[in-house]
DNA sequence: CGGGAGATTGACTGATCTCAACCCGGGTGG
DNA sequence: CCACCCGGGTTGAGATCAGTCAATCTCCCG
């Protein structure tokens, strides 16, 4: 095993980003946070679509691919988690089965707080009530543009979209190289297009001079042309 | 003006599909809840998208689009809102301006709850938070759906499966035609389409002996047959 | 009757998808 | 040590779905 000391929930916790800083210190002693959080290997499903999920899943540490499997099979990348973001509250609020599947893109650290527990914070805490509201209507947000995007735009603009996208949600590493690597199959089940496609535009990108790459990593060298490419107003 | 007589808001309030009658005896009053709702006219903007939004608009009667505006000015239909149905929460709760606009389909009454009274609500009454929930996930999880949907169905595959919807969430009137009535742009507007497209898909599914139209009026001969060309499992 | 919005149809175009071949690097087993 | 395999990445050619453009039609309304 990679890390052998587990990262601590607790320091997750304190960190204003996660949901669960709004407890209070009394109900903060209801969650066994103490103790480890679960490991998943890169590669491994935490959750998978269809399945009954029992509650909160808080990311530790580690990089969460969300997707739905469409009809014949494909995955469409919904969105990602990373530390301090939950997955699984959807599911767990509706008594709904998953309508996603959770697969870790790096190894990932996960501390599961069980249904019953949150459903008595929302009822009993109002600040974590309106906390979690806010994180749905985010994504609510999110999700509407995305509809809008694939729906009218060209995969081009799409592509360059994303990569500003993964710019903004995972910055850069030391060598100025996006810090989330995906396979091309991936950013094609991100965009929503063949993963052909992707490759096409990904190396016209680069004999622009818009982007290098190496390997699965992408460097953005002008993130002004790229975010004009995708048309974006925010 | 058509209706004489707006329709009680109370009556609306007490119903169970309202998110509003999950309230105590004590909060409805602090609601002015016995005065008229507000009548906008077929056509009319309820609000637009980037405004700023100061509570929640509940639908007493009337049908409403609510769409995002996409780069080139092509409306993006996101969802339609009917009796009991609120509109404007996800502003609210998270104080950004409108992601979208709401215009009335229909002759519409739609009663307005201010956003502070709300947030109070949200604060002081668990179950009405843990509803308020479970309507965002709700919908979080049909945007999910229409992701999925867009990127990866065909045209034919989504204006099948966006008449299966609106039968579902709309019925049928005396005639059995669809209750709600779109234009062909409208249509297009939800399918993530071009106009001509929708307008050649619908005949061909008229000549297939699948629906049978009457201006805008649509009536569904063949439900089975439409759900198996709409690849839909659930 | 004229005007305008929406609906329809045809022809054309082109962005993307699909299919198929091939490459490349890493890991494995003999 | 080497041949092989396999997953991912690339590239090219051809097919096609669906978008655009333009002309026409049909109502409905003032």
């Amino acid at each position: 095993m990679k890390n052998p000391i587990p990262p601590s929930a607790r320091e997750c916790f304190n960190d204003s980003s996660c949901i669960f800083s709004h407890l209070s210190p009394d109900e903060l002693t209801m969650i066994p946070i103490d103790q480890d959080p679960d490991f998943y290997r890169r590669g491994s499903v935490i959750y998978t679509e269809g399945s009954r999920i029992r509650g909160f899943y808080c990311i530790v540490s580690g990089i969460i691919k969300i997707y739905k499997t469409g009809f014949d099979g494909k995955e469409q990348i919904i969105r990602f988690a990373k530390k301090g973001d939950i997955m699984g509250f959807r599911s767990t609020i509706t008594h709904e089965p998953a309508c996603t599947t959770a697969q870790a893109l790096e190894d990932a650290y996960i501390f599961f707080v069980h249904g019953d527990l949150v459903l008595e914070f929302v009822k009993e805490n109002g600040d974590f009530a309106l906390e979690l509201l806010q994180i749905a209507c985010k994504e609510l947000g999110e999700a509407n543009d995305y509809i809008t995007d694939i729906a009218q735009k060209t995969v081009r603009e799409r592509l360059a979209e994303i990569i500003i996208h993964l710019l903004n949600e995972f910055n850069l590493d030391q060598e100025n190289y996006l810090k989330i690597t995906l396979t091309r199959e991936e950013l094609a089940n991100i965009v929503g297009t063949a993963t052909e496609s992707v490759i096409r535009l990904l190396s016209e990108f680069k004999q622009d001079g818009l982007i290098e790459l190496k390997g699965r990593k992408i460097k953005i060298l002008d993130e002004k042309t790229l975010v004009r490419i995708a048309n974006l107003n925010n």
